[in-house]
RNA sequence: GCCGACAUAGCUUAGUUGGUGGAGCGGUGGACUGUUAAUCCACAGGUCGCAGGUUCGAGUCCUGCUGUCGGCGCCA
């Protein structure tokens, strides 16, 4: 039942005036009662095969003809150079059913429901993701997806980083705790994880260089482009690092992601009309720095309405991201506007040391990160100023008690780089099941 | 939590001042030997989201509900 032949092989030319027995799905078909054309799909690309009446026989041929799209076949023949706008086609001897689709129940996302989709996913696409999937633009988008993921496991991985997972359901919160999504647990309450990071930090004494790509839950109202409330977050964390070398690290996966994608999915980045030499920019510059000062001083100098202390919001980053054709770094927030484990910077203790990254093209904020608190005192101090109890930390506090040292990370969003580099108008577009505030299904 | 839209056939939609709901795609039947979203002919397919109200008469006006979409805040 193996498969051997994939049409993508075909089209690099490498089976020409071969037999091949070809299994796939319909993806269009045309013609008359003597030939009939049908464009064949299998996972890598599509290809005419010409069926005629003559070579077929009458049987084989009335059956294909009364197929419907997305019904899967097993069909031979032989592959054809032409010069007509396809390039190859396979001139069909046989052919097989597999699934037939149901007249009753024709595949029900046609061509208008697609057009659609190119504005923004319709209430029925979103309904119908399941079917969605198998179209050429969602698989397109599943593709760089892939790479994405595997650029950054590579990139870790390359430099010594060891992979390690974290619990999904946990006490508290990293994040505000409003944003918990609550689940009963024999009896007591637990939260679905906002972030890997303090199950990390936990770990940092033993392995040093750590990282995940793992799922994060927010249980935000949010309804924008780029929000849901089951994300995939890159996290990594360091132990002897300072900010500055964490955001060398968060510059490094970003700029290797958009270079791979370059090299491994440049037909699938031309499919989406993206701009080559805008992901090459990504790639191949250096991304500027700006402290939080000179931001606020920027949009105050613009006129926007903006108090030292306050964090920067989307409308904001959007201000700020105009000037630039490049992700860049945001530093040194004040403490108020972070949550207790930022570290005070010694320098200034107004100020905490991390860091925003925002990706041009108005997508925003694409890392957040930093360094950490890391003595037991100055931990309890954060703890105790932001209001937060103790109790669901201890773990936490503990860690500090035993051997504390300088250390830092961040998370990623891996569906925001995704949506930023594919250019997708929606972050639902790079996530085969997207789940927000109003939708769990399919 | 807040603000703003929308809901008509399987899909995308038109529907004027309130007066018997149309089309394209998809489906079915037929014609056609090189089509590119093939073309041509015919047919089937509708509780106009739900519940009230106004009216001689409501897809259309009013009220409520439900669902969805877009955006804000928050964040990755």
């Amino acid at each position: 039942m193996a498969k051997n032949y994939w049409i993508g092989d075909i089209h690099k030319g490498n089976f020409d005036g071969q037999e091949v027995e070809l299994k796939g799905w319909i993806y269009r078909t045309r013609g008359s009662n003597k030939i009939h054309f049908l464009v064949l799909r299998d996972s890598t690309g599509v290809i005419q095969c010409v069926i005629k009446r003559d070579s077929v026989g009458d049987e084989s041929f009335d059956l294909i003809k009364s197929s419907l799209i997305e019904s899967s076949i097993i069909l031979k023949g032989l592959v054809e150079v032409t010069d007509r706008e396809h390039g190859y086609e396979i001139q069909v001897n046989n052919i097989e059913i597999i699934g037939a689709v149901n007249p009753d129940r024709p595949f029900p996302i046609t061509e208008s429901a697609m057009l659609e989709a190119e504005g923004g996913e319709s209430e029925f696409l979103l309904d119908n993701r399941h079917l969605y999937l198998r179209t050429s633009r969602m698989t397109t988008m599943l593709k760089i997806r892939s790479t994405i993921f595997g650029t950054i496991h590579s990139y870790f991985r390359n430099q010594d980083f060891i992979e390690y997972q974290a619990p999904n359901f946990v006490a508290g919160a990293v994040e505000g705790g409003s944003t918990l999504f609550e689940v009963p647990y024999f009896g007591k309450k637990a939260y679905l994880t906002q972030s890997w990071q303090l199950y990390a930090e936990a770990a940092m004494p033993a392995l040093e260089r750590l990282y995940t790509i793992a799922p994060s839950f927010r249980a935000e109202k949010s309804r924008t482009r780029r929000h849901l409330t089951e994300f995939w977050h890159a996290e990594m964390e360091v132990a002897w690092a300072s900010n500055e070398e964490i955001m060398k690290y968060g510059e490094g996966v970003v700029r290797a992601t958009a270079k791979n994608l370059l090299e491994e999915r440049e037909v699938e980045l031309n499919d989406l009309g993206r701009d080559l030499e805008l992901i090459a920019r990504y790639a191949d510059s250096k991304y500027p720095i700006m402290r939080y000062d000179e931001a606020v001083e920027i949009l105050q100098g613009k006129g926007i309405d903006i108090d030292w202390g306050q964090d920067l919001d989307y409308s904001k980053e959007k201000i700020l991201t105009a000037d630039f054709d490049v992700p860049h770094f945001l530093t040194h927030y004040p403490r108020i506007a972070k949550p207790f484990y930022h570290r005070p910077d010694p320098e200034d203790p107004k100020y905490v040391l991390c860091h925003d990254l925002l990706a041009p093209e108005g997508y925003g904020e694409i890392i957040g990160g930093g360094e950490r608190t890391w003595s037991e005192e100055e931990i309890l101090e954060r703890i105790d100023e932001e209001g937060t109890p103790r109790e669901p930390y201890e773990f936490y506090i503990d860690t500090r008690r035993y051997g504390g040292v300088p250390h830092g990370g961040f998370g990623l969003g891996v569906d925001r780089v995704c949506a930023w580099l594919a250019g997708a108008d929606h972050i639902r577009e790079v996530i085969p099941f997207p789940r927000d505030s109003r939708r769990v299904t399919p």
